[in-house]
DNA sequence: GCAGTTACTGACAAAAATGTCGATAAGCAA
DNA sequence: TTGCTTATCGACATTTTTGTCAGTAACTGC
């Protein structure tokens, strides 16, 4: 009979199962205890693998944060395309609004937002920045929107959305309101504001 | 004639100077190069002592950190409460909005936030809430503000305000546009929104 | 001057984090 | 089964970062 120098059998994946399963536990450290939790460690812990391995799969503790990087920036700007599109002008604004704070809620995009702007990696925002574009030239119905009120408003309304989905919460929170709220009052705002900067615009 | 072998004269400061010193070498770090250039080399050469000198003074390196906390946290309440507010009641409506942007744009305020909110640290934004509730009830006149929509505009204010603080610059500039640009639009949405909410509210 | 206090420092020790390497075993193909 | 590839791992080596300590020098009060 074997006794107690067995060892639990190895689980083996596919690289890429591997590295997914990897990249998910380092998403969810992220989201959940901030960027100082992303150590070789903590992620190959949290991944149920030994370091070893993380680093096999990905060279380096940077390569995790690149391609983590990478698969988030992904996500988002994905999530931000999807979305279908009223004919109405007045609905279709509003439905754009709704996918943009969607999107900056979800899976802790704010805070990779704000992850890269505090590490100086604010450039990586580029490629969101084309997402953004888009959506505001084919969803918000401004195909003409060089009328800066227009573009200022939907400058304002991506801003909104990230600091809704950052700060939303906790100062919902610190100032004694359900946490929602926050969501809820800014696109209110945006609402008036943004069907005022069309009407101004000609629109 | 002595040679080579002097060494340059020390410096010696009051334990006030000196931490004083080194936590102002720690915010330059914290705010040009986000939170992972909080390291005790780093901190001390950009505050120009030994390492040793920044122990000596904070016992740890995360006493350097929570002593940091506490310096920025407090400059920007007192940026918060420091304004004087002018009779008209709309003029002072747009006084405090133009304060709660400065607070959060001069020194990296909005990446303090950002960095607490990040790393789980957000309940010392307690201090923050306090103040910015004192504004509001002093200065924006709004002593009977149980009024939902008063509130809510004030909250979008504050969120907005950070954002801008935090993301202005780099979303102006992803956006093409010049720098200030965020600011301005944001101040322009928020006057619109924060004068209806007053109004509907009755004042 | 002189003595006492202490801010300051370099050299060193300790701890923590990253990365390397050979061995192992899971899967696959023949 | 047999052999090959390689994902996985523990043990170890390296690097980085933090913290300790005893000595030095700048200031203060006498």
């Amino acid at each position: 009979m074997s006794i107690s120098k067995s060892t639990p059998p190895r689980i083996r994946r596919s690289p890429e199962a591997s590295r997914e399963n990897i990249l998910i536990a380092a998403e969810r450290l992220l989201v959940g205890q901030g960027p100082q939790s992303l150590r070789l460690a903590d992620v190959a812990k949290e991944a149920g693998v030994a370091n070893a391995t993380v680093l096999h799969h990905f060279g380096t503790i940077d390569g995790v944060q690149a391609a983590l990087m990478e698969k988030m920036i992904a996500e988002l700007v994905s999530g931000l395309m999807a979305m279908d599109v009223p004919d109405d002008p007045r609905a279709a604004r509003a439905a754009a609004i709704q996918n943009l704070f969607d999107a900056f809620e979800t899976k802790g995009a704010a805070r990779l937002a704000a992850w890269l702007e505090l590490t100086d990696e604010s450039r990586r925002l580029r490629t969101v920045r084309e997402a953004v574009q888009t959506v505001i030239r084919l969803k918000i119905g401004a195909e003409e929107a060089d009328e800066a009120r227009l573009e200022d408003a939907i400058l304002v309304s991506v801003i909104l959305a990230i600091g809704v989905g950052l700060f939303g919460p906790t100062l919902s929170e610190l100032l004694g309101k359900p946490r929602g709220r926050a969501r809820a009052a800014a696109l209110r705002l945006l609402e008036t504001g943004l069907e005022e900067a069309a009407r101004k615009a000609g629109h």
